[in-house]
DNA sequence: AATCAGTCCAACCGCTCATCC
DNA sequence: TGGATGAGCGGTTGGACTGAT
């Protein structure tokens, strides 16, 4: 079964890189691009595997990584998005502005299950660890939590399918992409990392907007499935048309950040430690999409009880500003508590209690 | 000051999937 | 069609760091 680890060859070294390396494998990437993993090395100057290379590179030195504290929002993103696919980090990493499946995953095994372990919330299942529905023991909230298994799935499904266009779509950028000294190297991530934390839901109104029978489009679902579509809602997510003027201007911004590549890389190849310029550089604490948790904390609660379904807008309209007010805004009425509002509102709660490092 | 336990995270390993021939 | 290969993903490890005793 499987294949002998890469780095069984004699003379490959392994462990922590050193700057050396790092340096080597950053003006390699640069001036050619990464090409093929396994070729990489020997053409780069290094003693190390291709796949070593390939880790280094797209968790440490990919210059368009955020590095730092997670901000609530992405905590709150992951917490959500962890209840949705499980341990999908990469599918949980294109949602998140910036963020390696690496580090999200390191995060959420050393910081957000345990917390949520030690509010009672079982990591893995994210109900209560007592087997009952947070806040509620009724056959409404079981109804509730068969409905977000099965929808769960329905947006797993959607995601892959995101993920397979973004894939198409990289692969097509990278073709188009002119080769030379000065272009980001083909196929690398960037693409898509940069781009993929809106870029997602993005596609999935635009799909909605163009063909409201996409197989991916959240409309669709929530349409023709439930027969939910709020009349207030002008858009699959509930977005004004304001609101869409102000994505489109957030998408292009985000096409424009691709352009930091080349400065960001020559800072770092001038001898800058990685991680300070990077936040320097790159690191806007502002959220990289600002509606994104609200869209998502909007999203399942529509998921978990159709019923609830209400002005959406309302999301967007509070979005815009990039606070962190999802818990207010997914506690619904008092009664029709739900599985986020129990969540977020115990994380907030908790965060405001322990005095959290990101506060 | 020394020791220990806990935390953090970069890196590795093994596996699966996609692609090519 | 099936094997070989490359790439990506998720789980795990190990060493550095930090705070408590």
């Amino acid at each position: 079964m499987g294949r002998s680890p890469c780095c069984d060859k004699i003379g490959l070294k392994k462990g922590p890189w050193t700057p050396e390396e790092d340096e080597k494998l950053l003006a390699h990437i640069e001036e050619h691009g990464h090409g093929s993993w396994r070729a990489l090395p020997s053409k780069a100057g290094l003693q190390r595997c291709g796949k070593s290379c390939r880790l280094r590179w797209t968790n440490y030195l990919r210059p368009d990584i955020k590095r730092g504290k997670f901000s609530l929002q992405e905590e709150q993103t992951i917490i959500q998005l962890h209840a949705l696919l499980g341990n999908r980090w990469s599918a949980i990493a294109t949602h998140l502005s910036r963020r390696t499946d690496n580090e999200i995953k390191n995060y959420w095994n050393t910081h957000l299950k345990k917390r949520l372990a030690k509010m009672g919330i079982d990591p893995v299942t994210h109900k209560a660890t007592n087997g009952a529905l947070i806040g509620t023991e009724d056959v409404k909230s079981a109804k509730a939590a068969a409905s977000l298994s099965h929808m769960a799935q329905w947006e797993s499904a959607r995601l892959e399918a995101e993920g397979r266009l973004a894939r198409e779509s990289k692969m097509r950028t990278a073709v188009s992409i002119p080769t030379s000294s000065h272009a980001q190297p083909t196929n690398t991530p960037n693409s898509t990392s940069i781009a993929s934390p809106c870029l997602g839901m993005l596609h999935a109104w635009q799909g909605a907007k163009l063909d409201l029978e996409s197989p991916t489009s959240t409309l669709m679902f929530i349409g023709s499935n439930s027969g939910m579509l709020p009349t207030k809602v002008t858009t699959s997510l509930g977005m004004s048309e304001s609101n869409s003027a102000m994505w489109k201007q957030r998408s292009d911004e985000l096409e424009g950040k691709e352009n930091e590549w080349k400065f960001i890389s020559k800072q770092k190849m001038q001898g800058l430690e990685g991680k300070e310029r990077g936040e320097e550089i790159i690191g806007c604490e502002e959220p990289w999409f600002p509606g994104m948790v609200s869209v998502a904390a909007c999203f399942t609660d529509m998921l978990l009880d159709g019923s609830s379904v209400h002005d959406t807008s309302e999301c967007w309209g509070e979005s815009s500003n990039g606070q962190a007010e999802n818990s207010s805004q997914v506690s619904g009425d008092g009664e029709s508590n739900n599985y986020w509002s129990g969540i977020l509102g115990m994380v907030n709660s908790e965060l405001s209690s322990h005095s959290s490092p990101l506060l």
